[in-house]
RNA sequence: GGCUGCUUAGCUCAGUUGGUAGAGCAUCCCGUUUACAUCGGGGUGGUCGGGGGUUCAAGUCCCUCAGCGGCCACCA
């Protein structure tokens, strides 16, 4: 053995787990299982620092398998909608293109070929940290079977009236070109003003004067004596002139402002509400690019917000309508990918009901049907759920599964349609002008709006026989909505009830495991949908890890420049190194800054593991009569007797931790009792010993090896290997060796 | 605005049911024919954010104040 451990050899071990198939579990009814889902990495980019926080699952993993359980830890990568759209978007920027020259097809299909590119390099680099994966059962989210269960269950929800279509106030990035959900947007607290429009009869103060082009109401506290009177009368709207009714609407505020709101029913959630109840005109003044449109005077057509919104102050100002600017502060949304505000505006999405399947997953976490770890994040989970609102599934994006309903347009002539043309010109129409030229805008389309009520079939079959003009929707499913399915899919739940022996065996899984910034994105869709779909949770313990920072507590990002690449590190130091780095003395579910000066010191751990060992080996040389012997707890010598009950603490709580979740812990007792208890006050003392030390030597050693092998699999592994051949151990791998028991009698 | 977490040695942080303050790194002294200098022995260093309360006993429970962070949220 060399004097120091190297990590150049953790790859052939690697190899050897895999080929000894111990990642594969066998399926055996007398048993209970452990099964956990991997989250599946994003495949648009190599792994991070946080994707190294897998090891949790792999210490859970490792544990259970040692423990004998039939233990499944099944990979896969997640297309990703959004997020991978949006990064491909960026190269091709850097090619001067953009995702408008191309049909769907052709964008599809590019994004999928870079895709399974990172997917390739995000394999080897979990096989690089050791995460003990079963490769045989490995998935994706856009894999055919995963994609007919999404579309199965789609339907089932259609069936089940779950699934609508409405024209709301959606989330909306102008620039992305899709919808959001409320979770994808970020408040950011902006610096910007009040105006105080002059309307006539009353003062109206906003902190959006663009849209007063899409007023079509302003509201009043009937109960405020300023104004009561008004109610009922009518106003003419500055530079549109139009009439516009005066209302009363109990939710104004009399101190805010002047006292008087102006109501913009399409492009503020308040004042749709307000429209809706009191049966106000909507009026769009946006389109979905951003771009004024033909509902404004035209001298503004074509203005985006920002622009049009300097247009109208300066006109109101010099129409002497502008009573005052004031200083005001408030949050403005968002868009959690490219950063830009995000737009408010009325537009077709596909919605989910969502009330009966919060209802399920509330209950399931109330009464701990899915123990949700550390609890602080239970609180999170019921008070985000007692207010959750319907979910709108669909996104106007190329790259995720393309919803499969089906429009006859002839029946729908009011589709609205892009293509690109034999021309390679960028064609947008409705389908009543465009019908005859059906190849060309099947061949070249981008996208189609479809609007609410619009007919639609949920077979492409079914649609054909209606006629032949037919086409898929092309919005996509919000990515959650397929993610949400993982665990079930994954283990081979099927719609015509004929499930996999995986899915009888292995589901629910026992846990899951991620960070909490996807708590509601995804923990809390698995559940909703699991319980729907299987009518049982999906997995039982939702298990919340910490967030990586860099060594001075700060978020890692490619901008600042501190991110830590999880291979380079275990190149370097081994990923045993980084793996206890980032357990060790982190409570549960807290930020951990993670340093290479922390990473240094595990890395020397792991070195003095290895040359304890190696010392061990060589005490057996020395008494090569007595390695053999086996050790024995009935005749313990009096100066053994206080490693060996350290050691039983040790077994004991490392269970015990583990079990709890309390990794930090664990892996910080394991470290203080192998350097100092075992290395500092054991093996010094053995120094000047005779031969009946090597059986408590190894002894010692060896279940030290097995209680560190989920922490820091490598090494442990290599050194148990010097054993194997050495002593011709019956257990031929520590990977699938089983668990110590205590076995000091005292 | 609502909810939630944090504040312990110079730095990064542990401290699970309350019982005389801990680790790693840094620092200072000593040590190398020794399994390991990616090491060993020893030391310096904290009135556990402030105040109050419960208790025989509080870093640990309760109240309050201050500072920092996170999550959620349609107030013009």
């Amino acid at each position: 053995m060399d004097k120091t451990y190297s990590p150049s050899s953790e790859e052939n071990i690697y190899q050897q787990w895999e080929d000894s198939g111990a990642f594969t579990p066998v399926i055996d009814h007398s048993k209970t299982p452990f099964t956990i889902i991997l989250p599946p990495p994003n495949a648009n980019e190599p792994l991070h620092a946080g994707h190294a926080y897998y090891v949790v699952e792999d210490i859970l993993v490792r544990f259970h398998r040692m423990l004998g359980d039939p233990t499944l830890w099944l990979p896969g990568t997640d297309h990703a909608g959004i997020e991978t759209q949006f990064v491909y978007e960026k190269h091709l920027k850097a090619e001067g293109k953009s995702r408008f020259d191309f049909d769907r097809n052709t964008l599809y299909a590019q994004i999928a070929d870079y895709v399974n590119q990172n997917r390739t390099i995000a394999k080897s680099q979990l096989k690089r940290l050791g995460f003990s994966l079963d490769w045989t059962r490995e998935r994706f989210t856009l894999d055919e079977a995963h994609n007919h269960r999404v579309f199965a269950v789609f339907k089932k929800m259609c069936d089940d009236g779950l699934v609508y279509r409405d024209e709301k106030i959606v989330n909306y990035c102008t620039f992305c070109g899709t919808a959001f959900s409320n979770l994808e947007v970020e408040h950011k607290t902006v610096n910007s003003h009040l105006w105080y429009f002059n309307y006539g009869p009353l003062s109206v103060a906003t902190t959006r004067p663009e849209t007063m082009l899409g007023d079509t109401a302003v509201a009043v506290n009937p109960k405020d004596p300023r104004y009561s009177k008004l109610i009922g009368t009518k106003i003419i709207l500055p530079l549109v002139g139009r009439e516009i009714p005066i209302i009363g609407e109990d939710s104004v505020d009399p101190k805010f402002g002047t006292g008087a709101v102006k109501v913009t029913p399409s492009h503020s959630p308040e004042d749709y509400d307000i429209a809706k109840k009191n049966g106000l005109e909507f009026i769009r003044i946006f389109d979905y690019d951003g771009q004024a449109n033909s509902n404004v005077p035209e001298k503004y057509r074509g203005l985006f917000p920002n622009q049009l919104r300097a247009a109208v102050v300066a006109d109101m100002e010099t129409a002497g309508l502008l009573e005052k600017t004031v200083d005001y502060t408030h949050e403005v949304g968002h868009c959690y990918r490219c950063g830009r505000p995000i737009e408010p505006i009325t537009a077709p999405q596909w919605y989910v009901t969502i009330k009966p399947l919060a209802d399920g997953a509330t209950a399931a976490v109330k009464s701990d049907k899915v123990k949700i770890f550390p609890s602080r994040f239970r609180k999170e989970f019921l008070s985000w759920m007692k207010g959750i609102k319907d979910w709108p599934i669909s996104r106007q994006i190329v790259w995720g599964h393309r919803i499969p309903v089906w429009y006859n347009l002839d029946e729908n002539p009011e589709i609205l349609i892009s293509y690109i043309d034999q021309d390679k010109k960028i064609i947008s129409d409705y389908w009543k002008n465009l019908s005859g030229k059906y190849i060309e805008v099947a061949a070249g389309l981008q996208t189609l709006l479809a609007p609410i009520g619009t007919k639609y079939y949920l077979s492409l079959a079914d649609a054909q026989k209606t006629g032949p003009n037919i086409l898929q929707e092309t919005d996509t499913f919000d990515t959650w909505f397929s993610s949400g399915q993982w665990p079930y899919s994954t283990l081979g739940w099927e719609p015509d009830g004929h499930h996999s022996e995986d899915f009888k065996y292995f589901y629910p899984t026992s846990v899951l495991d991620t960070m909490w910034d996807i708590l509601f994105f995804w923990v809390a869709r698995m559940i909703m949908m699991g319980i729907y779909v299987t009518g049982d949770v999906p997995f039982k313990v939702a298990h919340m890890h910490s967030r990586v920072l860099d060594g001075k507590g700060q978020k890692m990002s490619k901008s600042k420049g501190n991110t830590i690449n999880p291979v380079g590190i275990a190149q370097n130091y081994g990923a045993d190194a980084l793996r206890m780095a980032l357990v060790i003395g982190v409570a549960p579910g807290s930020d951990t800054a993670l340093s290479e000066d922390k990473i240094r010191a595990q890395r020397n751990f792991v070195n003095k593991i290895w040359n304890a060992s190696r010392f061990v080996l060589m005490t057996c040389d020395k008494f090569p009569e007595a390695m053999l012997s086996p050790f024995s707890r009935g005749n313990v010598l009096e100066e053994d007797k206080g490693v060996l009950n350290k050691l039983d603490e040790l077994i004991k709580s490392t269970t015990a931790n583990i079990n709890s979740y309390h990794f930090g812990q664990a892996s910080e007792n394991l470290y203080s009792f192998f350097w100092h208890d075992f290395c500092d006050v054991y093996l010094e003392s053995t120094k000047n010993r005779e031969a009946d030390v090597v059986p408590v030597l190894i002894h010692v050693l060896i279940t030290s090896l097995k209680l560190l092998h989920p922490f820091i699999p490598f090494v442990t592994e290599s050194i148990y290997q010097q054993f194997v051949e050495k002593l011709n151990l019956p257990e031929k791998l520590l990977i699938t060796a089983s668990w110590p028991n205590e076995t000091n009698q005292k």
